[in-house]
DNA sequence: ATAACATACATACAGAATGTATGTAAATAA
DNA sequence: TTATTTACATACATTCTGTATGTATGTTAT
């Protein structure tokens, strides 16, 4: 059985990344041990050491893996939104949606910010969906409907309310109740008619 | 120099929680080690493991002290609140001032959640604080303040709010910035008139 | 095609950290 | 005062991390 390098490096640290995540969540990154890891990919230490300079390398590729697919669900949903508020709600329950993968809510909202620490995370965050809800928030406000206010800040703070709603429907809270509460808080930063 | 046990064991376990605490903040609960913790104690290991579990009992101790300490500051800028609209902006604005504190946002906001996990962070939240924000909106709503909206799910939605803006200004952001979004916030849902 | 080299991965090792077990001194109880 | 519990220190076993080294497989050049 003959396959390039290439091939081989890329099946491997698919592996790696496939296994790591599968730890990382079930046991959270202090307690994934690399041994446990690489027994899980059916390797041994040293394809991980040769892969990845160490465990928060291993950890930061799933993360950056993990908030890729979710910046991709989000653009999927949000093809040809009629105006920026209504893509600002469909945004917001594609990520909702997106945030149901088994694990991903702990990977993205609890585990990636010890670990990498809050600005590493938000580097990685407008690297994929950050900036859209920004730029969302600034054109529909540029066009009236909403409130001028910080766009910065603003961005963040309804971030923020939809990463809170996804950990508490990771938990089992019901999803409706979140996306009445996020549709009111879009919808009183609306300009009144 | 006779002293009592209880005396004994408070100094000591004050003493374990100031020196925890320290280093908690200055390098992660990961890298913090019991060596390098009982060095800026001036005891040995055995000090700590006589007062608690292990290195995340501590860590849980400090937890709840700076909990206390965030839920104390609220408690007293909230005295004699004109209504239930201005006591949830006060509250807030108390919250932001207390959060402020050296490595306090870090600890409760992002190490917290990752360490004992978001369940037990809520509990221990709800055991200080987060209480009497859900109760402040449940009042605001039922004197019509307020839209009619899920109580937990607002609460939690603006505690999150607040939780990104308080990590925000450790990270040096400007504060006004995220009072004006936040009261924007509330005012948003606050009913018309 | 084969020698020379690089890449992929496994094995072996050194250092450090965690939690426990055990030992000693001080305080409380009998 | 003696007995017993409490407070803390020291010593130990286990385990993990990252590195160093060794081997096999793939790639490049003559």
């Amino acid at each position: 059985m003959r396959r390039s390098n290439e091939a081989r490096s890329g099946a491997m640290r698919a592996a790696l990344m496939a296994a790591g995540r599968e730890i990382f969540v079930s046991a959270g990154f202090a307690a994934a041990t690399t041994p446990a890891i690489v027994a899980a990919a059916g390797v041994t230490r040293g394809a991980l050491y040769h892969h990845f300079t160490d465990k928060t390398a291993l950890f930061e590729a799933v993360i950056r893996a993990e908030a890729g697919a979710v910046a991709a669900a989000i653009d999927a949903a949000t093809v040809a939104p009629a105006d920026p508020l209504e893509a600002l709600r469909t945004g917001g329950r594609a990520f909702l949606q997106a945030m149901k993968a088994p694990g991903r809510a702990r990977l993205l909202l609890v585990e990636g910010p010890a670990v990498l620490g809050p600005a590493a995370m938000a580097a990685i965050d407008a690297a994929t969906g950050a900036a859209t809800l920004r730029a969302g928030l600034a054109e529909a406000m540029a066009q009236g409907l909403l409130r001028p206010l910080p766009p910065d800040a603003t961005a963040q703070v309804l971030s923020a309310g939809y990463d809170r709603a996804a950990l508490a429907i990771a938990g089992g809270a019901d999803v409706d109740a979140w996306v009445t509460v996020m549709d009111a808080l879009l919808e009183g930063l609306a300009t009144r008619r």
